[in-house]
DNA sequence: ACAGAGTGCTAGCAATTGCTAGCACCCGTG
DNA sequence: CACGGGTGCTAGCAATTGCTAGCACTCTGT
């Protein structure tokens, strides 16, 4: 299931409200304009993928989701969490099974905040 | 840190000559004009994501490789967990990156066992 | 030898990105 | 009231992207 049909702008200023921050914070921490960024925010700027990462790591996000969002990775073909931690040979079965703990934990305790 | 590697021009060109497909061929295919394939295959242009997207659609390799080779994703020692963990609708943006860094820490601290 | 198709590259341009400077507005304090 | 300091936004520009047109070179085949 794709949560697609959201601009990335759009998603960006959802993000950065939640967060409580101004756009000049988030300007200055991703260090970029503080213009331009609300340019972006609102749609009328079709930042690069650059940008895109400097604007992610400010919202402590990670790029992958901003890139998604923003057409520029498919969502799609990509294994599930517990799959894909089953499937890595570099951890330890221990490890495994604490980040499997960990990620149910998560998804049975919703809301979170 | 990490990922220093290789330009993205020099990876693709790599990869293009590893297909025995000529460069007009791969612009044809990603849909872009030749003389700038030729342009950022010799480290003259800084390709936007879009263009890389494509590029690695036409050279049937995933676009997280291009992105992570040109310094737009970091990381992706193991993209599986990684990339499952992003992709996960479920958990909240905060879940994501605890996940993530629990990951992390299991990966880059070896020697356990 | 010439024509033709294939290769990669240079030149020059329209459109876009991302910037600085500055405007208009809303607060709180003297 | 006036003065900062905060918010988001507009205007205008330099730099960059990504394009089309065309050059120089190498192979074929006739």
């Amino acid at each position: 299931m794709k949560t697609k049909v959201t601009e990335v702008g759009e998603f960006i200023r959802q993000q950065r409200e939640r967060s409580a921050i101004s756009l000049r914070k988030l300007a200055d921490r991703a260090g970029i304009s503080n213009p331009y960024l609300s340019q972006i925010e609102r749609g009328l700027r079709k930042p690069s993928a650059r940008i895109l990462k400097a604007i992610a790591a400010g919202l402590s996000i990670s790029a992958e989701t901003l890139y998604e969002r923003a057409g520029l990775l498919d969502g799609a073909a990509h294994p599930e969490v517990m799959e894909a931690i089953a499937n890595d040979n570099t951890l330890t079965e221990r490890q495994k099974q604490a980040l499997a703990e960990i990620y149910k934990s998560f998804v049975e305790a919703p809301g979170e905040e």
